[in-house]
DNA sequence: AATTTATTACGAAAATTTTCGTAGAAAATA
DNA sequence: TATTTTCTACGAAAATTTTCGTAATAAATT
């Protein structure tokens, strides 16, 4: 079997992208929250927040679809897109990379960071305590 | 008399403090580390995880002398930079920006993602504790 | 049927970020 | 002193991300 060894740094052949943009996360967002839908209402949401054009939204959808962020229904006139990656894991990726870039890998001083200024319910200082309990005991 | 004012000094100093960018944030992490520092130095460590060549460095410490993140010490040949805005202020922008997008704004749930899938020590997991205790408190 | 509206596809402009080459000067070295 | 190395400044290329204009077509409306 020959295989073709691509030695060059850029290899843009098949590399999927695996990190969506800011803009991509934010469309994925409402994939996430909202299940599957069209480009406009996608486009509809993101005006909420910011001016955003049709043709915009539109291309970023497909070009997240080529990348293979997302799938999509084309039955009807207009397409349904829905998310292809996973909330929680897409979350974890970021989250490791943003560690990394931002806290210099310190999980601590990232949870420290993001309770210490901020208000948190008591009930979700339990929910944090108890996820405390598990690890503790999986330490050892 | 109508007279062209030249302020682009103050221009910079005013713009609104944008977010550093990746590279930005990596040397800045550095700078934080280690603190003042020398091109070169910089340059040394950032080639120790990535091929980076030496004016790459250079321009981006210039870029970021302009928008206000790094002051510097023109008095020696090489120039000595250091961070102009403080680590856990920016930590808190980044922070901010990072849970809205990803977490849409839930710090439970990027606190439990953080803590969920890292192998995190018993004394972090005391640290973490005793802030829990001061937040209880604090939340009564 | 004719017209208006809504949608996709597509290319390319615009904007932003990153990388690099070159020139000139200062310092170090031979 | 002559040469080599090291540094800054600066412009611009390269790469990436975001925005938008236009054409084609299907659907809806008049």
């Amino acid at each position: 079997m020959i295989r073709k060894i691509n030695c060059s740094r850029n290899m843009a052949e098949k590399t999927p992208p695996n990190k969506p943009t800011e803009s991509e996360l934010e469309i994925l967002q409402l994939l996430w929250e909202h299940g599957p839908s069209t480009v406009r209402f996608v486009n509809d949401e993101l005006s909420k927040n910011k001016e955003t054009g049709y043709t915009t939204t539109l291309k970023l959808m497909q070009i997240m679809h080529e990348k293979g962020f997302v799938e999509r229904d084309e039955a009807g006139r207009s397409h349904v897109y829905k998310a292809a990656i996973e909330e929680s894991a897409t979350q974890k990726q970021l989250l490791d990379r943003f560690l990394e870039t931002t806290f210099r890998g310190s999980a601590l001083k990232l949870v420290m960071q993001a309770l210490g200024n901020r208000k948190t319910s008591e009930q979700e200082l339990n929910e944090i305590r108890n996820l405390l309990d598990k690890l503790k005991g999986n330490a050892k």
